[in-house]
DNA sequence: TGACGTCAAGATCCG
DNA sequence: CGGATCTTGACGTCA
């Protein structure tokens, strides 16, 4: 059972894929932009690698305009020496990894251009998994597609232009149930019809129903028969509705408890990728709450990342806390991740932030010049008199943090939560 | 024709 | 000029 996250990394330095517009994209700044992409997969993978996180969705951007004739890059060959070494590490260490094209990749849209495209993007999503040399339990997630107003033909419209797919392709495709079209019915009605494998995704079943009303742990025993041994391990979808939003957004974080529950009522062994905000963040919480290793390692990290984000919401929390590391065994992981979601639900206030800012402030004020000592005075300043926003405190920080490459501080979430 | 979703690039505004 | 904030792009479907 393994727990994943998809494409970004939050607060890894020099992790974010580059991206150009059309009228940019010469064959100069793809090249660029693509080893720049190349190499935040890298330390995308060495993070998870340090993290025992063992399930990744890489990010479609990965190549720029990848499945366009915009883009006539070789691009395995040029970066063959790079490519080969992430190839290395994802498998010497286990990491399962997948691709998710959009939803504007739709193989059976009544435009035949548009299928085209679809065609053209799936063999680019291929060729990123092929050049990684994975194996064929590294999916290629794919929605049904467009309804046209009859679902039935759209449906064998898809299965059709399914069978034409290149091998490699059909190798890795897998079909999800969507959020407003395509039901865990539908989907698995395509999957008798063609053996493609199916993702169930427990938020999207919430939000467009299937007609029979049973529990995700049915679905999920019914879509485990769509997996064969090739295919890997049976990969599910989980994600948690945005409260704050009005669509089907996905949450900020995935709040624990709920997780919690869903986890232990799973029957079946599976890979869990979850789709939220918050990323990696959610990923270690999930992984960590659902572990049966010595978590104390893991926890006090979690801790190093978590503190001063606690002590700017209450210095009592944050004494609380330590204090429940002190005598710490797994029964306490979820008192350890309640507590920080409850606290990190309180509204903002000025005195904790700024304690926690002169905290960190604290790893800087004998390095930096009195210029800087009486620019951050200002800036607490200011910040009492509600003329900047704790935001501008925290990014002054940051840049310090970078400056000074003070690595335990740029792991902080302080940053970026 | 605009909403939908995504996120970085690009554009613009501010002190 | 650096920084913060707003808009655009690239994609296809549907109301």
């Amino acid at each position: 059972m393994a727990i994943g996250y998809a494409c970004i990394s939050v607060g890894l330095l020099n992790s974010s894929m580059k991206k150009c517009l059309l009228k940019n994209a010469t064959d100069e700044t793809l090249k660029d932009i693509t080893k720049n992409n190349i190499l935040a997969l890298e330390r995308q993978i060495d993070y998870n690698i340090h993290n025992n996180i063992h399930m990744f969705r890489i990010s479609s951007d990965l190549i720029p305009f990848g499945s366009s004739p915009v883009n006539k890059l070789d691009w395995p060959n040029l970066f063959k020496t790079e490519l080969n070494q992430i190839a290395e590490k994802i498998k010497t260490n286990n990491i399962r990894v997948s691709m998710h094209p959009g939803q504007y990749t739709v193989l059976n849209s009544l435009n035949e251009e548009t299928v085209k495209n679809a065609i053209a993007d799936l063999s680019y999503h291929a060729l990123v998994l092929d050049s990684l040399k994975t194996d064929n339990s590294n999916k290629i997630i794919l929605h049904v597609g467009g309804v046209y107003g009859d679902k039935k033909t759209a449906m064998q419209r898809f299965i059709e232009n399914y069978q034409a797919l290149a091998q490699n392709v059909k190798d890795r495709l897998v079909i999800e149930n969507d959020d407003k079209s395509y039901t865990i019915t539908d989907v698995l009605s395509i999957s008798q019809q063609t053996n493609v494998p199916v993702v169930y995704d427990n938020l999207h079943n919430y939000l467009n129903p299937s007609s029979t009303l049973v529990s995700d742990q049915y679905w999920i025993d019914t879509a485990s028969k769509t997996w064969q041994k090739k295919d890997g391990k049976q990969k599910i979808h989980y994600s948690q509705l945005n409260p704050n939003k009005k669509s089907g957004s996905h949450s900020e974080t995935i709040m624990i408890n709920e997780f919690k529950t869903f986890y232990d009522n799973l029957a079946n062994d599976v890979d869990i990728m979850l789709e939220v905000k918050d990323k990696n963040i959610s990923a270690l919480k999930c992984i960590n709450t659902t572990s049966n290793n010595n978590l104390l390692p893991a926890i006090e990290k979690e801790w190093s990342r978590y503190k001063y984000l606690i002590l700017s919401k209450s210095q009592t929390a944050y004494i609380k806390i330590r204090e429940l590391l002190k005598n710490f065994d797994n029964d306490k992981v979820l008192v350890f991740y309640n507590t920080i979601e409850q606290e990190l639900a309180l509204p903002e206030d000025k005195g904790n932030q700024i304690n926690a800012a002169q905290h960190v402030w604290g790893y800087f004020k004998d390095l930096e010049d009195d210029k800087q000592r009486l620019h951050f005075v200002k800036l607490i300043d200011d910040y009492l008199e509600d003329k900047v926003s704790i935001k501008k405190i925290k990014n002054y920080l940051y840049r310090l943090a970078i400056n000074h490459n003070n690595k335990y501080l740029l792991d902080s979430y302080y940053f970026y939560l």
